[in-house]
RNA sequence: GGUGGCGUGGCCGAGUGGCUUAGGCAAGGGCCUGCAAAGCCCUGUACGCGGGUUCGAUUCCCGCCGCCACCUCCA
């Protein structure tokens, strides 16, 4: 298509598909247009740094789409009932839990955590979703998807709810590569006397005479709530359509929730590749971290601010590792990226100051070598190398290294665009300490050396760290 | 127990059958500095263990050890 422009480097765009199971060129159903479907968080508690690596490595697959031309529409949802505490069907819905557990109402949770996951998605740098559907806003959307599976013979209604009945899609087990035989004579035990399969998922959980629950709705079978998967089917047909290009989540999701989402749609739609190209991006090992989520002190955006780290260290930390590989979480490792993505911003920041015309001739060879690294499926960390290397290639004139670094920083979104030099600007700004880097010039003109070094001490102690230069002196704050 | 993946120099983490010592952080040395900090330059020949295939393996195959994920809540 004409109206194609991509980056250099990003003509030849080639993803994993876990479909598939293998890498292959990306081909938009309706280019320029591109729908990305991201599974969104459930949200009942506080969202991790594991959850956030989900909405990072999606945030890149979509800047990247967008350099290579195309037109992205980004759908991401809030699950806000009908996830349960078990994928086995059983269990309580996983906010009702949290609002009996707490004596807030489920209302009241999903926003907090809502908000909570928004925040904490712009501190990593992720750009702010087209559309973000929440489930509870979709209630007759779902049921009437239902309502076509049941006319379709796909469904049967049991005490507990109405359920899929996996035999009626031959291409069931194909998603995942599932075994449904190992799944009936496994020994787990089966919560759900009434299902034909184990692999059997509710469409629609019935509510028990007797019970009011704070989140139900009337429907054909009676009073209850969606079963988890059939939201995103849903949902991401209504802003998506019928046939989608890209469908992220994290591994965990594609042998139960995914492979329950494509025989949904595939059955009410009648379309085979319901979406072009599934993602999963591999787990954050945060080790025994997240056992304790129950405590409270569960790894969260806020845990790396309080630390005196930059959240988009995290963004950058989670760029050095393969989406598609486990990467294993430790301090001393986002420390070393904080001190990495600093000292890169400020190169970025000295860049900038210095000005000047940037010589394409010079800096196209890194934009492409760039750009075709994360083609080649998202290949973040060698990317970052060739940053890197840009960075400190002295045939590179700052001007050069300050375009280089702003178009690099479309897919990063680490801040390089924006980068200042240190208290060059308003926001860095403050007369006290000017004043006293000024007392401090003067007592080293004096030769005063006591009189500096105790001042320069003093600013140690708050935060600012001095930098004296061969052109003059300034100074930054150092850490958060 | 089953299935899949991983095990790279102090740490995180790329990669390949024999040119690339990927890259970052840390460490050591140097430049700069009144001294520092910041910045810059230089430095370490690593690929779990034991076999096998091969002219040659970190990269291919087998076994072993260890770790992780999923199968059971999790992005």
């Amino acid at each position: 298509m004409s109206t194609i422009r991509p980056t250099p480097g990003l003509e030849d765009l080639r993803l994993y598909d876990s479909r598939t199971r293998r890498v292959q060129p990306f081909v938009p159903l309706a280019p320029p247009r591109v729908g990305i479907y991201s599974c969104g968080p459930t949200v009942y508690a506080p969202q991790h740094l594991g959850n956030m690596r989900s909405q990072v490595i999606p945030d890149l697959l979509r800047r990247v789409i967008t350099a290579a031309g195309y037109e992205v529409t980004y759908v991401t949802n809030i699950t806000d009932v009908g996830h349960l505490v078990s994928d086995a069907d059983d269990g309580d819905d996983k906010l009702e839990r949290a609002a009996a557990a707490t004596g807030r109402s489920a209302a009241e949770i999903a926003e907090h955590f809502t908000e909570q996951w928004a925040t904490d998605r712009r501190r990593l740098g992720c750009q702010e979703p087209d559309i973000v559907p929440r489930a509870a806003s979709h209630i007759p959307e779902q049921i009437a998807m239902v309502e076509i599976l049941q006319a379709q013979g796909h469904t049967y209604v049991v005490d507990d709810g109405v359920y899929f009945d996996v035999s009626t899609f031959p291409r069931y087990a194909e998603f995942a590569g599932l075994d449904l035989d190992e799944m009936t004579t496994s020994g787990r035990i089966e919560h759900i006397e009434a299902k034909r399969h184990p692999a059997d998922f509710a469409l629609w959980k019935l509510t028990p005479p007797g019970v009011v629950r704070q989140q139900e709705w009337d429907s054909p079978w009676g009073r209850g709530f969606p079963g988890w998967h059939i939201e995103c089917s849903t949902m991401a047909t209504k802003y998506l359509g019928e046939r989608f290009d890209i469908h992220t989540g994290g591994v965990d999701h594609q042998r139960v929730h995914h492979t329950n989402e494509v025989a949904q749609s595939e059955c009410v739609l009648d379309v085979h590749p319901w979406v072009g190209t599934w993602m999963h991006n591999e787990f954050l090992d945060l080790g025994g971290a997240k056992i304790s989520k129950s405590k409270g002190d569960v790894l969260v955006v806020d845990t790396i601010v309080e630390r005196g780290l930059d959240p988009l260290a995290f963004r950058y930390f989670t760029f050095q590792a393969h989406y598609r590989q486990q990467q294993a979480f430790s301090w001393e490792a986002m420390e070393a990226a904080n001190t990495a993505l600093r000292r890169l911003v400020g190169h970025a920041a000295v860049a900038r100051a210095a000005g000047g015309m940037s010589n394409p001739a010079a800096v196209d060879p890194y934009r492409r070598r760039f750009w075709s690294a994360l083609a080649d499926d998202l290949k973040a960390p060698q990317a970052l190398a060739v940053v890197w290397e840009a960075v400190r290639d002295p045939g590179l004139s700052s001007a050069d290294t300050w375009a280089f670094l702003t178009d690099a920083d479309r897919a990063l979104g680490l801040g390089l665009a924006d980068a200042v030099a240190p208290n060059a600007d308003e926001r860095g700004s403050d007369p006290r300490i000017d004043g006293l880097v000024a007392q401090r010039q003067a007592a080293r003109a004096a030769k005063d050396f006591a009189t500096s070094d105790r001042l320069r001490d003093a600013l140690s102690a708050e935060g600012i760290e001095i930098l004296d230069t061969p052109t003059g002196t300034t100074w930054r704050r150092s850490g958060g």
